[in-house]
DNA sequence: ACCTGAACACCGTTCAAGT
DNA sequence: ACCTGAACACCGTTCAAGT
């Protein structure tokens, strides 16, 4: 089914070139390596990521890229890091309803503005210090908002799991759970409604559509008054103002 | 850094043979073949499946499987139904409180049954109806409870992504977010405490440390609050019994 | 310092033969 | 009906050369 054909990369390839470049131009960078590994997943996905296509990208043989980058794995990573670091964290505003809300939405901004990278993004485990701006600033906020220390972890733990959850459903989006578009949408629902499963029947208008932003709305606001709630209660301080 | 060498399989390797097996045994059958293919994972991990790792589990050339399976996008598949397949959804008693908690935690138990196969079945987007039973299990139980139609399926979306996403950093669990072991966990709270972020630092022994165990239960209390609460606000019917 | 040729040990997959 | 040999177009990566 997934036959090799010439890969989905049409650069102008330059004649075989040896030694190093020849004019002072020697356009070849960690980041430019990044960068072209990028421009193919947004082209034609992660799977079609070698050292191979990256290269092609860059004018260049796939084995310079080992003088920038410590193999494939390790390029993934990169990239991966290198799109975390892009996201823009909004500043508190003492709320933190509005700040959770807020640091939800431009998370989610951020990790899909390379969509095929999504995955990638959500599912990285990273060990750098990219990973940890984000959770740092949930962290912040939680404190701030009268939080204790090891309370703030768990919730910051369930808050991004749910959001990681909702985030890659988005990016991987397939058939369990809605499809996107009017034809897509009148085609699933009418296989639900062939499941036989009654229950599926009953609720099929509505499993069979898929909003993302809408979706991402309702599960943030779940999520966000489930965290609110438990941080007033166990703390019963101030109620908007930060420390009036 | 990933070097390869010889995969980590060793299996009798019987000596060439060609047209159809020679007894009557002809014991390769599509399930099999899914077998042999989650027995690699299990011993080797995901990346360590190619048609021909599983292949020589079974004693056999890597171009028979596609006599029973599609290529490997679609073994890959078949594991992920196979395994989701595989879990045992409690019967509901009537309380939603404590039907969604029974039906998250088999969830959880069923596909981490193959931990190393869990980013599979938790990640790839299954056409069939293998992926339904969960779906259609959680809406009966909320549509049971009073939930009307719409916000039914909102819920279950929402639950499924934070189970989800919680379940994967459980089997992908890389440092962000904490690591298990007493020795790791030292290193880690050093290295948080070394980044500079107050707030890293403020609550470094919390985040150093993680228990699965712990963290998948306290999202599973947190998400299950939420939306038992938020069904009981907008259906004022029953508190406990079913519908007496 | 940075590039490539040659080379190695892998891949997924097709197709025409074999029994 | 089900298996394999030969073959093809790919992989990631090492290492010794080249400039």
């Amino acid at each position: 089914m997934t036959t090799r054909t010439a890969p989905a990369d049409n650069q102008p390839r330059t004649p075989p070139r040896r030694g190093r470049p020849r004019k002072g131009a020697s356009t070849l960078t960690r980041d430019a390596v990044i960068e072209a590994a990028i421009s193919v997943i947004d082209d034609a996905g992660v799977e079609a990521v070698s050292m191979r296509t990256v290269a092609r990208r860059l004018g260049v043989d796939a084995k310079s890229l080992y003088n920038y980058v410590d193999g494939k794995d390790n390029l993934l990573d990169a990239v991966a890091e290198h799109i975390l670091t892009g996201v823009a964290l909004p500043e508190p505003t003492g709320s933190l309803d509005t700040d959770l809300r807020a640091i939800g939405r431009t998370f989610r901004a951020g990790t899909l503005a390379h969509p095929r990278a999504g995955a990638l993004v959500l599912t990285r485990q990273l060990s750098s210090t990219a990973g940890l701006r984000p959770v740092a600033t949930v962290l912040s906020v939680l404190r701030a908002a009268g939080c204790g220390p090891e309370e703030a972890v768990h919730l910051l733990r369930t808050l991004l799991a749910a959001v990681v959850g909702t985030l890659l459903r988005e990016v991987a989006a397939g058939p369990t759970f809605g499809v996107v578009g009017p034809e897509a949408t009148a085609k699933r629902q009418r296989d639900l409604e062939a499941s036989g499963l009654p229950v599926l029947v009953e609720v099929a208008p509505h499993l069979a559509r898929f909003g993302h932003d809408e979706e991402f709305e309702y599960a943030l606001d779940l999520i966000v008054n489930a965290v609110t709630r438990k941080v007033h209660e166990s703390s019963p301080a101030s109620s908007q103002a930060p420390s009036a």
